[in-house]
DNA sequence: TCTGGGGTCCTAGGACCC
DNA sequence: TCTGGGGTCCTAGGACCC
């Protein structure tokens, strides 16, 4: 600290909160037949794991494998696999962060099943107690169970976290910042230093060969070295570590700068007129997005990709953008520029597995520049915005797909849309798919 | 037969300007 | 003939996250 009357800067406390195995718990609530089974939870299209309960892990899958190459090791240890409810998950994370909301008037939500909460306001109550609190609280109100870890920075919460999970005497909880300079070296020391929150595999593998293996060596380590070898990220990391906050709890989550939506077809898509039916409908989902946070789009994007795995097929891996005359948040102008920029990529005879859209250079609605001549009567204008208010909100209210533009979405599957083929029901965001209680 | 999807930030290097 | 140096903007690619 500088010279007297300057107050020391209060040590904050801060909490990180996620549900165990989330994708599989929100599965076996429902579904207390399967409390004893162990869960997976699969990508998009059935492709691959994406989610493992502890037993599971214990098994030793790891993420990412794919599904078709561990069936038969599934039914061998009576592993049930769902496809991604992400309805279901979504409901169900909106409800986990209601209730992590009253414990702090200062929650940022982080993921979709991580949240931070600000705990320096009740320095009176310890890290344990309002761990347990909320752990107790989480699980009664929403069936889900919870780890919750405390730090002095988002870092070491994460990290706090991190321990609370992988050591079971602790019930739960861990708070670091209770602990002293010796209990915190002896937890980190044990720590890879991989664990630690923005230190990947790349960044794991160069660390270690600089001698820093562990949380605590990481800690130990000169931020300004690590700035010169690596970059202000890892200082900023270190200096977390070190109970220095570096990083702000993000409250209002800033506008995307950027909306992709993609997906892997179930089946080879080998005509440009099957592609531009995928352009409208993952632009229909991108442009939905972007208006649904008020923005429009500077540019659009677009990429095809054949299968990358059948080696003996011919491959193309084709993108392109381009800047729009006048930002956009117009469905059918987007969409319009999308197909016409898959048109100029396409190579006829390819078999193509997965495509793209991306709205680029997003920007509020209303900052934007307006084209001088060529300009849109403004009453075209206004009606095309009403129309696609009306278009979000049928789609809001009675399910994505039930109106859309053109050919996306007014009809049933395409046979290249995906496979999802062990969906479990929408419990809590359909009537027709609630779960029945039997006497 | 079957191998996910959606983001962010930082850095390096080139183009361009004065 | 000699061939500086700093700033800004943009893009591509790498690395990370869940």
């Amino acid at each position: 600290m500088q010279s007297g009357g300057i107050p020391e800067p209060t040590v904050r406390r801060i909490a990180h909160i996620d549900v165990n195995a989330f994708y599989c718990s929100c599965e076996r609530l429902f579904r207390p037949d399967l409390a004893e089974r162990p869960i997976v939870v699969l990508s998009n299209g059935d492709g691959c794991v994406v989610a493992r309960d502890a037993m599971v892990k214990r098994l030793g899958v790891p993420m990412g494998q794919p599904w078709f190459e561990m069936k038969r090791f599934a039914g061998k240890h009576g592993i049930v696999a769902f496809s991604s409810n992400y309805t279901f998950y979504g409901d169900m994370s909106r409800r986990v962060m209601d209730v992590l909301g009253r414990f702090s008037p200062d929650q940022e939500i982080y993921s979709i099943d991580e949240s931070f909460l600000d705990l320096t306001p009740q320095p009176r109550l310890s890290g344990a107690v309002v761990g347990q609190a909320i752990r107790g609280r989480v699980r009664r109100w929403t069936g889900l169970p919870v780890c919750v870890g405390i730090g002095r920075t988002k870092t070491e919460a994460k990290l706090a976290d991190w321990i609370a999970k992988h050591d079971p005497a602790l019930g739960g909880v861990c708070d670091l910042a209770a602990m002293n300079g010796i209990e915190r070296r002896d937890r980190e020391t044990a720590i890879e230093v991989r664990e630690v929150w923005g230190v990947g595999r790349r960044l794991a593998e160069r660390l270690r060969n600089l001698g820093i293996f562990t949380v605590a060596d990481l800690a130990a380590a000169d931020p300004r070295h690590l700035r010169a070898h690596f970059s202000v990220m890892l200082e900023r990391t270190a200096r977390e570590l070190r109970g220095e906050a570096c990083l702000e709890l993000d409250e209002v989550p800033p506008p995307r700068r950027q909306i992709v939506a993609s997906r892997t077809f179930s089946a080879p898509v080998y005509t440009p007129g099957e592609m531009a039916e995928s352009m409208r409908t993952y632009m229909g989902r991108a442009a939905a997005r972007m208006r649904a946070q008020g923005s429009v789009a500077g540019a659009v994007g677009v990429w095809i990709e054949t299968n990358r795995f059948r080696t003996h097929e011919a491959q193309h891996n084709g993108s392109a953008t381009i800047p729009l005359p006048a930002p956009s948040d117009d469905e059918a102008v987007l969409t319009a520029w999308a197909v016409e920029l898959m048109r100029r990529i396409f190579r006829p005879g390819c078999r193509y597995w997965k495509s793209g859209v991306m709205l680029l250079d997003l920007i509020p609605r209303g900052s934007e520049q307006r084209l001088l001549f060529d300009a849109p009567l403004p009453e075209t204008e206004a009606r095309r915005h009403r129309a696609m208010q009306t278009l979000d909100a049928v789609n809001g209210k009675w399910g994505r797909g039930t109106l859309g533009l053109g050919s996306a979405g007014l009809r049933g599957p395409r046979h290249w849309s995906m496979k999802r083929e062990l969906l479990s029901p929408r419990y809590t965001t359909s009537w027709r798919e609630l779960p029945v209680a039997r006497a």
